[in-house]
DNA sequence: AAAACAGATTGACAAATATCTATGTGAAGC
DNA sequence: GCTTCACATAGATATTTGTCAATCTGTTTT
């Protein structure tokens, strides 16, 4: 994968308010209107940050009648741990033999 | 550990450069002078990189005469890996008894 | 001690991003 | 069909962040 799009996935927990979604998320399914009664950011910005984490993967969005319920999604989420993995694993050994 | 926190060990991984900088020392220690070679930036703006990374802790600077050598520090990367771990795990079981 | 070198710090600036208000869209209820 | 409700989109603005030129600090070499 390329630096470019490694960072772009990483981009998704850099935000203060994001991370309290995700937090919130992990208790499970959460609609946009329970999200929006923590996190102090208008409609638009909160809509904002679920497309971001959705664009990455991290969160998936169920669409029922008028609402939208979002959940953690593994696809994101796997792919930033298999990076962080292989910087700790020690992958490209540098032809040391 | 807070939102703040965790969204600061994130911003490390989340510029292009901080990430071919993270792939050139997966191979081991490198010089700042080395980094400087392959990322192409002015050389304040990888001291500003790596004080990023180090202050995030996922990097760590050895001082030698002249040169920093800096090297993957896995402090920073198992706090992020933790945080990933959580998501993906399914902790905060919300009180459903 | 002076010069040269490696890297950090400072200050200015441009690009990216988070935020808001206003408006659009699409579904439910009247 | 009109209104209301839940959310998305558009446009404007303020903050953050990446970048560079200039300068400073500390180390080695002469």
């Amino acid at each position: 994968m390329d630096e470019k799009k490694t960072a772009a996935i990483f981009k998704a927990f850099c935000d203060e308010n994001r991370i309290r979604i995700l937090d919130m998320l992990r208790s499970g399914e959460k609609c946009a209107c329970m999200l929006l009664e923590e996190i102090h950011v208008s409609q638009p910005t909160l809509s904002h940050h679920m497309k971001i984490l959705c664009d990455a993967e991290i969160v998936s969005g169920r669409r029922e009648g008028k609402w939208t319920h979002y959940s953690i999604s593994e696809e994101g989420i796997a792919q930033a741990e298999a990076y962080l993995q292989s910087l700790l694993g020690g992958q490209k050994p540098c032809g040391k033999a």
